[in-house]
DNA sequence: GAGTGGTCTAGACCACAGA
DNA sequence: CTGTGGTCTAGACCACTCG
């Protein structure tokens, strides 16, 4: 046979690989969580080097499907599913005081897995970029609640946090915030909004942008992802009736994780 | 001094350069559109192997900053600043029957760019996903209508199609758009739901969904990006009063290229 | 045909994990 | 200490662009 000229896909031979491994993850040849064989033997298996065999792996990681241990081991992610993010449903939904909130309120996680949330409370100056924002001087402190998200499996021990799924910090002014209820480590995110209200800060407008890059410094090894997956960045701000802009959340969620759901009228 | 415990990032190489790369070209050192020099020597300028500066140029193309044309060299994007597509606006907005209706209804161009519309209308059976979501056989045809949209310098010459940003593709069904003004070319986005309005299917509702995945076979080249760029593909429903979804609509944007906005107000 | 980007190889060294 | 992933190199070949 001569070489076809419209090839379906003139594969170089990390891509060809990269697709083995993508399909065999995808047929379940690997379990969830299951460690691969070593990149060598990989190699070897696969009738290729261990620098292609190397680079394939990282096409397929950069997609999510693999985790990489230095000196530790190549493993099949454990959450091959996306979560669904559903963005107005997020604060106008009632809000739910129990523990397990964020399962409700935040995100759909598939069956068999749980959100753990971890918060933190304390005041800083915010990022030059969020006092613009809120309208506050730079070197201001502003009240910051953050949450890192983690999801496990359902039937895991607790002492196992599961996969870090979400990157999420809240930033208000201290003069709406400072020796209010906000303060309180317990808050869900749908009670943040009750709080303002009550505080005379009812938000009425929600604006929220959309970016995906790179993970900053840091942030891969936070999310454990690979560093070149991406990450999308969601900034929100939440404004009163008078526009002040009464809180700044950013969150930075693995690309590779989540579908983000949004959902409107449309006016007659 | 001795090795830094906790250093800023105990960069590789690869990394140390293509941060090199990247704040050249912030800094303005080469050009939008400008050529670099070849690999070898860019090699040789910057003190490392040909391989080395060839990974380090692919982190950057990827990221979106550069894109490289096999043989004839590499390039620094058209653009560099984000575009801006502002989501419920995008419909809720008056449709403006002119030419230039991209420029005001779906995005928001930086200074200087124009975009420029192609449209193409046919009618086919829609992918299985498609079919599924309007609630049609995967056998029947429907009417699909497909834009890809560009954006070029406004003192470009006309014959200078510009990048592409944008590849977006509606499917309505025929019993529905058959023999209507729908099946017109030189619809806007906006149209679509003014025409359906009139033939008694007026959308009610949208809803959509946003999703990072790497580009499918031959996206990346229609799109002219790097092939381990990511994209951003949006799937919008558009639903009646009786929960029909009369119009599926399937955007592709460059991931990197684009801001998304969205905007809603919280009931009292 | 010369120049260029894309790929592949074979081997080397390192840093880290884990027994 | 061994196994593993991550990186880097030097050189090679190919496919493509462009003059």
């Amino acid at each position: 046979m001569p070489p076809q000229p419209s090839a379906p896909s003139a594969a170089a031979e990390f891509r060809r690989v990269a697709h083995k491994l993508r399909t065999a993850i995808r047929d379940g040849a690997y379990e969830s969580g299951a460690r691969l064989p070593a990149a060598a033997s990989l190699a070897r298996d696969l009738g290729t080097t261990r620098s292609t065999a190397e680079r394939a792996i990282r096409v397929v990681a950069a997609e999510g499907l693999l985790t990489t241990r230095k000196g530790g081991g190549t493993y099949v992610s454990r959450i091959l599913d996306r979560l669904t993010r559903r963005a107005p449903a997020l604060l106008v939904e009632q809000s739910a005081p129990e523990a397990d909130t964020y399962r409700a309120v935040e995100a759909e996680l598939p069956a068999g897995l749980i959100g753990r949330p971890f918060p933190s409370v304390r005041s800083e100056q915010p990022p030059g970029e969020v006092a613009l924002l809120l309208g506050v001087k730079e070197q201001s402190e502003v009240l910051v609640r953050e949450t890192r998200m983690y999801a496990a499996a359902a039937d895991a021990p607790p002492t196992d946090p599961g996969t870090p799924v979400q990157l999420s910090v809240t930033y208000i002014p201290l003069d709406i915030a400072g020796g209010t209820a906000l303060e309180r480590l317990e808050l869900g995110p749908a009670d943040v909004h009750g709080h303002l209200a009550d505080l005379g800060h009812r938000p009425t407008a929600i604006t929220e942008s959309v970016q995906v890059r790179a993970p900053a410094d840091g942030e891969a090894e936070v999310l454990a992802i690979d560093v070149d997956n991406r990450v999308i960045e969601l900034t929100q701000r939440s404004s009163t009736a008078t526009d002040r802009v009464v809180e700044v959340s950013i969150t930075v969620l693995p690309a590779s994780l989540w579908t983000l759901s949004y959902r409107w009228a449309i006016p007659s």
